[in-house]
RNA sequence: GGCGGCGUACCCAAGCGGCUAAGGGAGAGGUCUGCAAAACCUUUAUUCGCCGGUUCGAAUCCGGCCGCCGCCUCCA
């Protein structure tokens, strides 16, 4: 396996600390709002990066944190009028609500950093301690010129960093880009008792805590968005290897940005659309598509015309699976063989061989995809040859099989066709049900028995107008709800 | 200003020195169908922002230019 590290800035051959064992960090969100698109891009891209150690054999410890004490929950308590730790737990139930609805599995552990604190407070010691960090009227701040290697991460040295500083002078600071371990509390803030006054940790040291407390000193990767290399992570290196003398992750990897009109998206431009709104318009499944279809590193620019793409590819996917369900439902008949078996046999072996091979190469997602539609092209293929018996039933089984594996490493294409068009109905057509459908269908074949094709189109336009379509297959007709750009 | 990244067809997108430049969407034509839909087939890049260079050979490496973006402050 090939992974990009930042710290190289280049792709390396992943070899783990400990054979057989990955250990895990990313970065996961300050509970204060919603999450937004771009928290969704984070949470799914290492939630693949994880399955996919897992695939390949990995024993892999995940963690993911949340910041629950912080500036912006305060605030956010102050405008609310809630308790600051009301905040925090309301926005980090909302947080599953959005991540298990975009299937982003739940991490090894979850810590927090208000759990933490004893660990913290340790670091900050030894910090001190070790004449990394000093203390002024109740905070502690790290001291970055005493690390040599501080920029190692985002590649800039001290003096680079100072020119072009934009950062607030704090005359009681030794240097501008020295960074809060702790953080003294003012009136009627939440604090804890600290050697250096009642008060809370700056916003890197919880991370340094966490990960090296559940994970090692030194553990094998951690992550986030590529907005956390400048200062958290520079910072989060900074305090771990002056406080333990030693490397503290192995493998960096960042994740690019969500782009609104090419402009990244964040909160202070106001572009941002949460999750919860995105759902409310499309299923989750096209929400993971859209956003595994380009690689990890690079932006994506959101719009509705990606995701309606991103759409219309799942449901390629399922509209295909029905296919074969109805292949399937018509028995074991008599054998009748097809000139495209080959094609599809080989296809179907080597799936999985090409899927590991993109996967391999630094989790090209949107490459692994690629070669599950070309497999998908060559079942459709094998299908129009009108083969049956035995031997077709097997290849395709051993098909879909194969697209069900890989799908479940990115968390896709794992459920039923009729699953998926009842989710579409859900949220695209919400006036009309299963039953209705079911009874216009029947209504219309018997139409049809008559040979009363104008009724028949009539009913199927009816339809139409309100985006369902019907399709007329061996087995009777299957309603499907109106998928990609021409919803 | 410093550091980093990107520019591949109508749109999205993979591609990291050499097989026909993946795949998806959209458009056009065709096969199938009562008609459709779906599916499949054909078609839309002799060419990868522009100009040079290295090489037997470059979208891929190097240099310059143009355009876009990110980080340097909280940010996934």
């Amino acid at each position: 396996m090939r992974v990009f590290n930042t710290l190289s800035g280049k792709k390396e051959v992943f070899s783990p600390l400990e054979e057989g064992k990955v250990k895990i960090y990313a970065c996961g969100v300050t509970v204060y709002d919603l999450c937004h698109i771009g928290h969704a891009r984070s949470a799914i891209v290492f939630d693949v990066i994880r399955r996919y150690f897992r695939y390949k054999g990995f024993d892999v410890t995940y963690i993911r944190n949340f910041t629950d004490i912080d500036d912006k929950i305060i605030n956010r308590a102050k405008k609310e009028g809630i308790p600051w730790d009301e905040v925090a737990r309301k926005y980090t139930e909302e947080y599953y609500r959005d991540m298990d609805a975009l299937g982003v599995e739940r991490a090894d552990l979850e810590p927090r950093a208000t759990e933490h604190i004893k660990e913290i407070i340790e670091i900050v010691k030894g910090l001190i301690e070790k004449g990394y960090a000093y203390v002024v009227d109740g905070d502690v701040y790290f001291e970055v010129e005493k690390f040599k290697d501080y920029g190692k991460l985002s590649k800039r040295s001290l003096k680079d960093m100072m020119a072009g500083a934009r950062v607030d002078v704090d005359e009681r600071k030794k240097n501008p880009l020295d960074f809060a371990l702790w953080k003294a509390s003012k009136e009627g803030e939440p604090a804890w008792p600290s050697p250096w006054g009642p008060g809370r940790p700056g916003w890197h040291i919880e991370c340094s805590a966490m990960s090296m407390k559940h994970l090692g000193e030194t553990f094998d990767i951690h992550g986030g968005g590529a907005d956390l290399i400048f200062p958290h992570h520079e910072n989060e290196i900074a305090q771990s290897e002056a406080y333990t003398g030693k490397p503290f992750v192995r493998y960096w990897i960042h994740n690019g940005f969500i782009t609104i009109d090419r402009e990244k998206m964040s909160k202070s431009l106001g572009n941002f659309f949460t999750i919860r709104d995105i759902l409310k318009r499309f299923d989750p499944e096209v929400v993971r598509v859209f956003l595994l279809s380009t690689h990890y590193r690079s932006p994506i620019e959101f719009s509705e015309e990606q995701l309606l793409e991103a759409e219309a590819s799942v449901d390629r996917f399922y509209t295909t699976l029905q296919r074969v369900e109805i292949f399937k439902s018509l028995g074991s008949r008599k054998e009748r063989r097809s000139p495209l078996e080959e094609p599809l046999r080989q296809s179907t072996e080597s799936l999985r061989a090409r899927f590991e091979e993109a996967m391999d190469d630094d989790f090209n997602t949107a490459l692994a995809l690629g070669h599950m539609y070309e497999l998908l092209r060559e079942i459709n293929r094998f299908l129009d040859s009108k083969p049956s018996g035995d031997v077709a039933l097997s290849l395709i089984s051993d098909a879909i099989r194969a697209l069900r594996e890989t799908g479940a490493v990115l968390n896709v294409f794992q459920r039923s066709p009729k699953e998926w068009h009842l989710s579409l109905l859900r949220t695209r057509v919400p006036n009309m049900t299963e039953e209705e459908i079911q009874k216009k269908i029947e209504l219309r074949a018997s139409a049809r028995k008559e040979k009363d094709w104008k009724r028949a189109d009539a009913i199927r336009d009816e339809l139409k107008e309100k985006g369902i379509i019907l399709e007329d297959t061996p087995s009777g007709t299957i309603w499907r709800v109106k998928a990609g750009h021409g919803r």
